[in-house]
DNA sequence: GCATGTGAATAGATTCACAGCG
DNA sequence: CGCTGTGAATCTATTCACATGC
């Protein structure tokens, strides 16, 4: 299999995964890993893993297993994780500070260049190393920072505006964390995180537990 | 189809979608929507939705559409969503700060009912209105808070460890934000977020569009 | 007539099972 | 002989298309 032919998506979500763990593997100075090991710490089954890196081409040897700085150079190469990438924030509440201050980001060359909100007492002040600048200024440091990445942190009701302006400042890629659906041109990758909705996806497998005491799965005592 | 037989994995992850959405219906005082305004609203295809709610029973009207009430109760019982939920989060760091304060969690009757740390100057403060207890509290805790979910706001290196911890208190639904993978005993559902990840991801979708540039895919000018 | 509900068709992902190679 | 690489089989999810019923 050569360069072009596209990876499934499921695949490609669990590369990362993979790639963590090689590099914890290559910290301990383990030279070859076995895709029934590297599906051992993935959580996952060892055929799946095989076909997931076949998509990368033919690196492990029969017999031998898979050399694990090959594959780490393999897989972040793949990931376009050879070259470094910016990402700008927009909105310092709470959860963009926190997102500012994560160390473990850089864990694959990414950097936050910037950093925006347009509550006045917010900008200009410096979190996490990174001066808060005006929305305003997003267009203008896309280019000259050259950020690749949008990450939305504003209230729902804000997120579809937010992401117009970076999509009108020429963001690509856009990571969204607030509760709303959001929508953007084709050309544009947009992904979301939503804490409220993990937590609802919990509570009904939660319910199926524990809602089985009752005869026909009728609510149990609430608090 | 009746109340037992249950609704694919899929399906429970966009329900939570559908009645945030149908709770912004509400609020504008609509009756009364289709699938097909539904699936427009939360990005998806109207045969879905109608599939999807379908698992729930048939509490639509041909020629009509769905009673926004009656669907937006539908999906909260389906969901558990009609008895409170009591979460932990252990781990005060940054993030475990941002949760504790975000707002938007009650979205759906949940609530943090504890904040946990080993780090001695962090226990005994109060984040969000909620006293930070040491670690070694969790297990009384959870019997008399009733806490059912656990989220992991930890360094990798101790997620698992406090994953064990949360098990051995009696938690079976957890939430992890910390990149490491987790195991957990079948009868634990847990689910994960991480962060970097989805910005691996971002990064493979970006670099297909950027990467093109150059015949053979290679890699473009790293900054 | 219009929008739901759902079998049937399609597409996508996972797992099996084994041939192929070091 | 052991472990990869991969077609084939299976399972899951999405989409189509239309009969059904308000």
């Amino acid at each position: 299999m050569e360069d072009l032919p596209h990876i499934p998506e499921a695949t490609v979500a669990r590369l990362p995964i993979y790639l963590r763990i090689l590099l914890e593997t290559a910290d301990h100075e383990i030279g070859t890993i076995s895709s029934e090991r590297l599906a051992v710490q993935a959580g996952a089954n060892a055929a799946q893993v095989r076909k997931d890196l076949s998509y990368l081409g033919s690196y492990g040897t029969r017999g031998v297993g898979y050399d694990v700085e090959l594959l780490i150079f393999q897989i972040s190469r793949e990931l376009g994780l050879t070259q470094d990438w910016s990402a700008a924030i927009v909105g310092v509440g709470h959860l963009g500070q926190a997102l500012a201050n994560y160390r473990g980001f850089g864990e694959r060359g990414f950097r936050f260049a910037g950093l925006y909100d347009v509550d006045p007492r917010k900008v200009g002040e410096t979190v996490a190393g990174i001066e808060v600048r005006h929305l305003d200024s997003l267009a203008e440091d896309v280019v000259a920072r050259r950020i690749a990445i949008g990450v939305i942190t504003v209230p729902a009701s804000h997120a579809q505006e937010v992401a117009d302006r970076m999509v009108a400042a020429g963001i690509t890629a856009i990571l969204n964390f607030a509760p709303a659906v959001v929508t953007v041109p084709d050309d544009v990758t947009i992904r979301k995180v939503d804490l409220s909705i993990e937590l609802q996806i919990l509570a009904y497998y939660q319910q199926r537990k524990t809602g089985m005491t009752g005869l026909l799965g009728h609510r149990a005592a609430a608090l």
